[in-house]
DNA sequence: TCGACACATCAATAAATTTTGTTGGGAGTG
DNA sequence: CACTCCCAACAAAATTTATTGATGTGTCGA
């Protein structure tokens, strides 16, 4: 993943794309509980192994989740910095406090 | 909106998906600058009116914007709650503090 | 070494989202 | 009323994303 042609609202992009499905934020929400290999995560959510293999690594792709091989097992966990990285974009997204702007069009 | 039949994680669902877009994020960014119509967001943005007037509805319908109706325009401007309605959902999805929790398949 | 297991990846298909062009309605103006 | 402007809504096409089933790689135990 490039950083340098990454452009902040590309980023904002893929994050937010990577929330927006219900069975990834299935996953992160077991995985607030801590580690978890993709078999416990296939039984916990009754999903296909290789729906969930696409859809841990679109949260991996995107910095949510890491991984880390143990034997044949692939254990998974959150990776708080990235809920960091959300909040500092939607903290960048609030409406600007002065409302000295004006309209358009009056 | 029904708010009765709608679980958490479809409203997180709907919120980060009305984020997912990068037209829908510099629709967002200028509006940070304050109240805009329909046409100034299609000038800045050099987009074609039915695909801004789609994106605005897709910001609308996740209540991000609000509209205003002023004779022949419409104003839409950021609604500020549903922000702090993201940053409530994130923080709810950060990894618990004590890692207490093992893992699985040890 | 053989077989079972855990998982990633791929190809094909299905489903959802986005874009484009068009149509129509309400609001102003002459 | 006739005409123009601003915008929403629609339908069709294009693009993207998700699901499914199959295949492949590496690990472990017998």
């Amino acid at each position: 993943m490039a950083v340098s042609t990454y452009s902040r609202t590309e980023r904002a992009v893929e994050l937010f794309h990577a929330l927006s499905d219900e069975t990834r934020l299935e996953v992160i929400e077991l995985l607030r509980k801590g580690e978890r290999c993709v078999c416990e995560l296939t039984d916990s959510l009754d999903a296909a192994q290789s729906r969930l293999s696409f859809h841990l690594r679109v949260l991996k792709d995107a910095g949510i989740v890491r991984d880390r091989k143990d034997g044949r097992w692939v254990h998974y966990e959150l990776s708080p910095e990235a809920f960091e990285e959300v909040e500092a974009l939607v903290e960048g997204m609030k409406p600007r406090a002065l409302k000295s702007q004006q309209s358009c069009c009056a």
